[in-house]
DNA sequence: ATAAGGTCTGTAGTTACTACGGGGTCAAGG
DNA sequence: CCTTGACCCCGTAGTAACTACAGACCTTAT
């Protein structure tokens, strides 16, 4: 396998080509060697990065959370216990959006089926205007 | 009742002082009279509106969508049918997130599950390593 | 009179990207 | 050999929805 440009690594690692610079800009990434054009050159170690970060963003680690997890990732550390708090910290922060979001889907249906009963006044404009959640 | 200050507004209505400004600066908020000094000088139409906006964000309005909500809640524009239209496709989008995030709080205690097993390599890393979701 | 606290403007920082503009480079076809 | 199209470079600016200054001015109370 010979080096790749950053379009191919981008299209292997399923990143945007724009994120992967992002990412290296940030320190997300390391800087790749460069050619003698000054195209910079990766090799399967970069996908492999790449994926994981990506895989890590798809469930919804941030950034900063996912330095940490590469930092504990990385050989010679047994970190399993530490990984777990990160893990167990962002799982919380889930279930929380989840809890947040199933109160507003509440609000939001009750409002919407009160409009199908056909009141005279807009329910969803009197719930905004006057903070009566019921 | 007399004018307000943005401070007593912001307190008021709940919503951050320097807010109020963003919100007037992008034309959510119309430009208020002031006074001699040019301070800001808001009446009670203000707060109503300042409070609808702050719960409209609550229940996770977009910016544009409020400016829509606020535009059909004009007098003058029975719109129910519209208001209920701009709130289904909220309701949707809510229902949507609450889905992707069962989906990762699913994906997140089975990896803290396996790791409470005391496999011995970490199951998180595993999985955000090879994309192994079961 | 002075000190504390409120207000003014404009700008920059936040998160995690995405998009642009103006240029250099590479590979294939004619 | 040259051109055309696709790729790459860098730096900057834009996105959503704020939040946080800095430095100046004003008001209120002691």
């Amino acid at each position: 396998m010979r080096p790749l440009t950053i379009g191919t690594l981008a299209k292997a690692s399923g990143v945007h080509l724009e994120t992967v610079r992002y990412y290296e800009r940030i320190g997300l990434m390391p800087k790749p060697s460069r050619t003698a054009s000054n195209y910079r050159s990766f090799g399967p170690e970069h996908v492999e990065r790449l994926s994981f970060i990506r895989r890590a963003r798809e469930i919804g680690f941030s950034i900063g959370e996912i330095k940490e997890l590469l930092a504990l990732s990385e050989p010679g550390r047994a970190s399993c216990a530490e990984v777990q708090t990160l893990t167990a910290v962002h799982l919380g922060e889930v279930r929380a959006k989840i809890a947040d979001l199933r109160k507003l889907e509440a609000i939001l249906t009750g409002a919407l089926e009160r409009c199908f009963a056909g009141t005279p006044d807009c329910p969803v404009l009197d719930m905004l205007a006057s903070r009566r959640p019921s």
